[in-house]
DNA sequence: CATGTAGTCGACTCTGTCAATCGACTTTGT
DNA sequence: ACAAAGTCGATTGACAGAGTCGACTACATG
């Protein structure tokens, strides 16, 4: 028995997660790969090739050579969650008759009263993923941050960021 | 690339099936694998560990012999879809910082303004499937297959042939 | 009480997907 | 031109999901 039927693969969570790294530190230009492989704990390599995707798919855009490195293609309130969970996992539907990307016909058609339900939660969660901009997960984690910072007391050092400069 | 990122297993989904047809069924008494499966279109012998472990989890009861079979172990209204999906997959969660059932600390705690939406979809998605029982789904069954059933009434087949008669 | 019917159980296979890694190539800055 | 940084695609290893099998047990009826 597996422990979720809902799941986002680490694919789409990590790729979410560098463009929320992304966003917080749009100021900054443009990020290398280490930047947010240290940043957000993830394999260097894999976030190679999910940096590259979302680099295709036009969210990102690189360069090359020293100083170079992955910056926003558009501004973070132009990006949803669900574009770019859809980018690295494809279309989202709990079960294939109900996609809006990718149907197929459905076997059972009238016997199937389930398909209305799949189609509902569906709808719910790409509602959801839909309306949440990577601007408002930035904005959000920031909030989180300094309610985190607060309450752990004062004097605390923050998480500790590899950062140069 | 996988088709979805939400995505309900297989197991899930017959064991949806079979339940809603118990439902459907609920007057005729036990039904039998072989009945449930044709009706279903699921492999006999898959269905049979399925069923196994809904009467297990204690939403069946069976009766061997002759005249033997499955039946609901209460009335469909006191099913929820939520309740079997779990008994087959397992707690419901887009990634498991957030599960109610099987969590674990997230290493990335104020780090991870990703936890607030994956909970966020979690919590619509149960909520969809908490509330609608199999008596629910039964009723709208019905009221598709007798829509379906309207339409294809009247009117004769439709002709793909180049020349009728 | 014999016997076929039906259910129970656990182990097993097979396939596909997912996560992660490598090696080599290209581009850019100095 | 050389090194640093990014790009690419192929490969791999592990694991979970889907479906199968064989044998065992219980029951109901003739």
């Amino acid at each position: 028995m597996a422990e979720a039927e809902l799941k986002i693969s680490t694919k789409g969570e990590y790729a979410s997660r560098a463009m929320l790294e992304l966003s917080l530190r749009h100021k900054e230009g443009s990020l290398h790969i280490k930047a947010i492989s240290a940043a957000q704990d993830i394999p260097e390599r894999f976030l190679e090739q999910i940096l590259l995707q979302l680099k295709r798919a036009g969210y990102l855009r690189s360069r090359k050579g020293p100083h170079g490195g992955y910056a926003l293609a558009k501004p973070p309130e132009m990006i949803s969650v669900a574009e770019v969970v859809r980018v690295m996992d494809g279309p989202l539907a709990p079960i294939d008759c109900v996609s809006v990307t990718a149907h197929q016909v459905c076997p059972h058609e009238d016997a199937c009263g389930l398909k209305g339900l799949w189609k509902e939660t569906r709808d719910a969660v790409a509602a959801i993923m839909e309306r949440t901009t990577f601007a408002d997960l930035a904005k959000r984690t920031l909030a989180a941050r300094a309610k985190f910072a607060a309450s752990k007391g004062r004097g605390f050092r923050r998480t500790a960021r590899p950062s140069g400069a």
